[in-house]
DNA sequence: GCCAACGTTGGC
DNA sequence: GCCAACGTTGGC
């Protein structure tokens, strides 16, 4: 039997809502978090986001960006299935099922927050100016948020 | 649609 | 291993 964790870790999930939105897990309630198509945040599946952790669902790429809701990570890393699919626009050639390059977690949804904390309020606080999602440049889509930023935002996520 | 800021590819 | 060219992300 594996050793109980002790420390749970908050991160950030980016999607892009037409895709894959929160309402999309909402629905299906559990989901892979696939398509992952970046080293670092494979790597980050591989040997950083662990069962139990939380996760804020974060919507990109569309018309008013910010976070929407939290899910919870409920299987470790295994690999993404879309990579052997050769109707999937994930398929990868150079990838093997003996040694598979891309991985993917499975999220469990939480909640949808009553209000969306969109990015102009994450960047306007200044409790949360060290985000990475906030850094210049960065572009991953998925990034870790420290304990006091998760609270943080879970109180702006509050009704009034 | 624009474009800054990346990441990836491939010739050498 | 360098780096130019190309592709992608994602806010605006």
């Amino acid at each position: 039997m594996k050793a109980p964790k002790t420390t749970i870790r908050y991160w950030l999930f980016k999607s892009e809502p037409d895709v894959f939105g929160i309402s999309h897990l909402r629905q299906k309630k559990i989901a892979p978090w696939d398509g992952i198509r970046n080293y670092q945040v494979r790597n980050l599946l591989r040997d950083e986001v662990a069962v139990g952790d939380i996760a804020l669902f974060y919507h990109s790429n569309t018309k008013i960006p910010g976070i929407v809701g939290e899910m919870e990570v409920v299987k470790g890393a295994f690999p993404d299935v879309l990579q052997f699919d050769l109707a999937s626009e994930y398929f990868d050639k150079a990838s093997t099922v003996e040694s598979p390059r891309w991985l993917a977690v499975t999220v469990k949804f939480r909640q949808i927050f009553p209000r969306m904390v969109t990015l102009k309020q994450l960047r306007a606080d200044a409790l949360l100016s060290q985000m990475t999602i906030l850094r210049k440049g960065n572009r991953l889509s998925i990034t870790e948020v420290t304990e006091a930023d998760y609270h943080r935002i879970c109180l702006l996520a509050k009704k009034n």
